[in-house]
DNA sequence: AACTAAACGAGACGGTACGTCCAGTCTTTAA
DNA sequence: TTAAAGACTGGACGTACCGTCTCGTTTAGTT
């Protein structure tokens, strides 16, 4: 049989949370279970009953966002797919989504099975679209295919995280464009090896 | 007065809360104020008294380690030393600062303050050994001056947080090498440009 | 119309949630509803259709026992009736009932409609049956007519219940006869008036 | 050493939560630690610290008040004697303590260490005075030695909490009166033997 | 034989209170 | 004067049940 028995799990209910969820995070203050609770008009065993932990919620929060698809235009230069990924990556940050990633990875470091579901749902994702990118560019060769893409993946995305989850330098688009230039320029390196 | 007159702090306290905390991260439970209190056989208004956060016990924890220096070996060659000094923060890293690493970036996510002393006492530090050796490297002509070096710098400590915090692949020393390496070929290129 | 159309009440189910209850409360455990439901097989609504609480099934089950049937015997003494009578209701209590009316006495304290409930169920009824005793006793000029019974069967009945739940002292059958012949005293008292 | 170091208990929390109870009490609503919390302005914990149950606090509710001592005055008279402490008794239920001795004798159904608790601070102590006016009695001849005292007291408490919880018959000083003059023919009787 | 309507089991819902942990503060005695 | 000990208020935790609701299913009597 298809259909469980029972009363069905509340849309509405779940869309609640996520946007109080949402909401919560937006005004600064400390995200609890009972405060989404509260906010939602939903009762604290609901949440519980389908989310493990808070990062999850913010998680499913974030990836319910329409507007937080990335549509990468591939264009025939690295440098500039690279620089429109980059920015429209900023863009995303800069618009909200960066208190949600930063609360993520502050839980992945406290929660090692979250870490591993925020891996699974999100990085690995956005390391995919990463990865294809590098890809075309080694087989039109413009990047040496003894080069490790992990590496420069994680250079990447990781001079992402590290400026927005230490703040020592602006996140802006000037920021995601000289990164992007700055792996252009190895990816020429590479082309004349 | 220089001198203070009281009862003078306890050194034997403040050592006893730092051993404690190092030892609590290390067993992996949750690190408090009360854990800490109990297992220093500490009151927990001392601890109050003399660190605003756990973040800078574990912070003070990490930075009294003497073995947590890194003595960057200046060779002629950028490959060398960077290679060196990657090394040498992965082993400190797997040797356990890691778990250190993980929790102080954690909290600064949480703790705006924090994360402002995070960055004063320990990453400006580590960034200014970094852009010395890049700066050697644009004084030796084998990096172009133009080169924005924050950006170099985000990309490679970048690389390294990332994957600590991510753990989608191993921090081992081949990594460490070859994220050297990604960079020395940077490098080289400018050079020939 | 008698016959109502529809599906019928179901009579396993009645059966089972009483079953269910006797089990629960002879198991010492705390009785719910959802333990009730989940013993019985039985959907909680089902549960709150028929019974408006606890107490109301714990009740049922108690007055569904064919056994808690007390017959007296009527002697011609009031002694060896009186005797009859509160033996059998020890042997009950003992048996098992014992669990049942604490539990009864209890909620009624914290359930007000349900007190008049179990008063117009089941203590009338005893009430009824001691006083007719007392009643014979009055017509056979062995108890002075002007003695007011309800007292005396405060005094029986209060004797039983504070001692059942009390449980200063054993809940035996040398109470039970005890008790009725120093009722028995008063009433040659009475007589003797 | 004799005085404990740390930070004594409050007194004054103490006897905002015994008033917080007694005024919960009275209003009728359902007692539970949290409205005791909040209505004393206290937390929880402390609570949980102090006291057991909501019974013991109810308890120990009861027992501070000092009106709540009753004085026996020792008449020649059993009759008297006895009159006067029922009735006694039964101004203190009226004035209030009947909704106390109806919660606590329900809680001590469901806990059975509270049930201990609750003979050895408080039926054990009533009981003593009860029996002593018996023992008089005793002595004065007035009463059958071979006569079991416990029977009668748990005669006598046991009408006053069998109409107490019961509610089927009136709680007032025409019942303390001819409770005790029933008791007092029943002397008289064994007087005769 | 198909239809109607109520009762059924299952289980999710909003909610209250539970009993606990820890935060951060306060009050006391000891050093 | 500071440290330690430990009790304090208070907030959130995660859980157990409450009493209600919404499903799809079952079971009689009615058409």
């Amino acid at each position: 049989m298809k259909t469980r028995v029972g009363r069905p799990r509340s849309e509405k209910s779940r869309e609640a949370v996520l946007a109080a969820t949402h909401a919560l995070l937006g005004e600064g203050g400390r995200l609890t279970f009972e405060a989404i609770a509260k906010r939602a008009g939903v009762g604290k065993p609901t949440i519980y009953r389908w989310w493990p932990s808070l990062a999850d919620i913010v998680l499913e929060a974030l990836l319910s966002q329409a507007d937080a698809e990335i549509k990468v235009s591939r264009s025939s230069s690295l440098r500039d797919t690279l620089q429109d990924f980059l920015r429209q990556s900023m863009q995303a940050i800069t618009a909200g989504a960066g208190t949600h990633l930063r609360f993520l990875m502050a839980q992945a470091q406290q929660d090692e099975a979250f870490r591993v579901r925020f891996r699974e749902k999100f990085t690995a994702e956005r390391r995919k679209v990463l990865r294809s990118i590098f890809q075309d560019a080694v087989e039109r060769g413009q990047l040496d295919k003894r080069q490790n893409l992990d590496i420069l993946a994680d250079m990447v995305f990781g001079a992402m995280w590290y400026r927005l989850m230490l703040g020592h330098l602006p996140m802006d688009e000037l920021f995601a464009g000289e990164l992007a230039e700055t792996v252009a320029k190895l990816v020429q390196s590479h082309a004349a090896d």
